[in-house]
DNA sequence: AATACGGGGGA
DNA sequence: TCCCCAGTATT
């Protein structure tokens, strides 16, 4: 059996029952690709279920506060997504009536949507004759026909996507893209694919050339810099403590978090941070380091060696967010889990 | 063409 | 550790 039907005819025997593939509306479709970004079945499942369940219909969600959808996003990273998965969906409440763009060029027009997006949602939910082309696609193709293009160099997206159209399956495109996607992540794997059961081990290039290790190409390592946080951790008398929103450009754009100082070496002591001008505006009884050492947060780009000061204060704070309450807003997985282990 | 953007899981 | 995940937007 040649490409495109052996993966339909896999995918068939072996695809996960998941909830996205019982529908074709394009709000669901639309959600859980957004969701799936970069982002494992496994760790975006549980989110779909809880936006679908919160949000049933765009307009739903069109009529959410920001903070809430990201309050609900927290945990699965690139915050941009839920940010512009709020915008598209007050754009098409709003100003579309409701309905999605039913083809791939207009879909693409819509923030958050690029290229993957635009083909799964125009193939899934209106049939459009687009394949898509993410991680998984890039490996099937890259290996099956010994592909050494580097995937992420402009050449290779305009190679793989044009071979990508020339090998899809021309009626069962919705099903075809799907096959092609599940059988890269759960056979045509990253690491140590099985290829001896593989369906198309009679006809796969990296196979027959021993290739299949060095496929897909990529090329570039990302280079990491390293930060330092102190997050200043109020305790009033009443026991209130402060948040406040990220509002410049980079990590974290409107997520909340507690007063940060952030130095370009690490900060030895506590003196160094009682000059800020905003501690010194308090009547600082106490301050002391929470954890014993720095916890490090990695992130794709920046390794976070941050520190969680409680410093309680003799008065109360004017704008004190009640301990209670402090479990409401939407913030980073550092800043959660030491809101957990604190006990707010 | 490069880089920024999260967090987690598997080897 | 390193890789990479149903990628997109910005520089």
């Amino acid at each position: 059996m040649e490409f495109s039907n052996c993966l339909i005819d896999w995918y068939l025997k072996n695809k996960r029952d998941l909830p996205w593939r019982k529908t074709t509306d394009p709000y669901k479709i639309w959600l859980s690709e957004i969701m799936l970004q970069q982002t494992r079945v496994a760790q975006g499942l549980p989110y779909y279920i809880r936006f679908t369940e919160q949000y049933p219909a765009v307009e739903d969600l069109a009529n959410a506060h920001e903070d809430e959808v990201l309050k609900l996003w927290q945990g699965l990273g690139y915050y941009s997504r839920a940010r512009n998965l709020h915008a598209t969906a007050k754009k098409v409440a709003f100003e579309l009536n409701g309905k999605f763009p039913d083809t791939y060029k207009e879909l693409l027009k819509l923030k958050g949507i690029g290229d993957y997006t635009a083909s799964a949602i125009a193939s899934i939910s209106f049939g459009e004759g687009q394949p898509v082309v993410d991680g998984n696609v890039y490996r099937v193709l890259a290996r099956y026909f010994g592909v050494h293009t580097s995937i992420n160099s402009s050449l290779g997206v305009k190679y793989f996507k044009e071979l990508a159209h020339e090998v899809k399956h021309e009626k069962q495109i919705a099903i075809y893209n799907q096959a092609i996607m599940e059988f890269g992540a759960n056979q045509c794997k990253p690491q140590s694919p099985d290829c001896k059961v593989c369906p198309l081990k009679g006809s796969c290039a990296a196979l027959a050339k021993d290739e299949v290790k060095l496929l897909p190409v990529k090329i570039k390592k990302t280079k990491i810099t390293k930060r330092y946080f102190n997050y200043i951790v109020f305790v009033d008398v009443n026991g209130n403590t402060l948040l406040q929103r990220r509002t410049k450009k980079g990590i974290w754009y409107n997520l909340y978090e507690f007063p940060l100082i952030e130095t370009v070496t690490p900060v030895k002591n506590k003196s160094v941070l009682l000059e800020e001008s905003y501690l010194q505006d308090h009547h600082v009884v106490s301050m002391e380091l929470f954890h014993k050492g720095d916890i490090i947060h990695k992130l794709s780009h920046q390794h976070l060696y941050t520190k969680f000061w409680i410093v309680h204060l003799h008065g109360n704070l004017p704008n004190g967010i009640s301990f209670a309450r402090v479990k409401e807003y939407a913030v980073p997985v550092l800043v959660a889990n030491f809101i957990e282990e604190f006990g707010f």
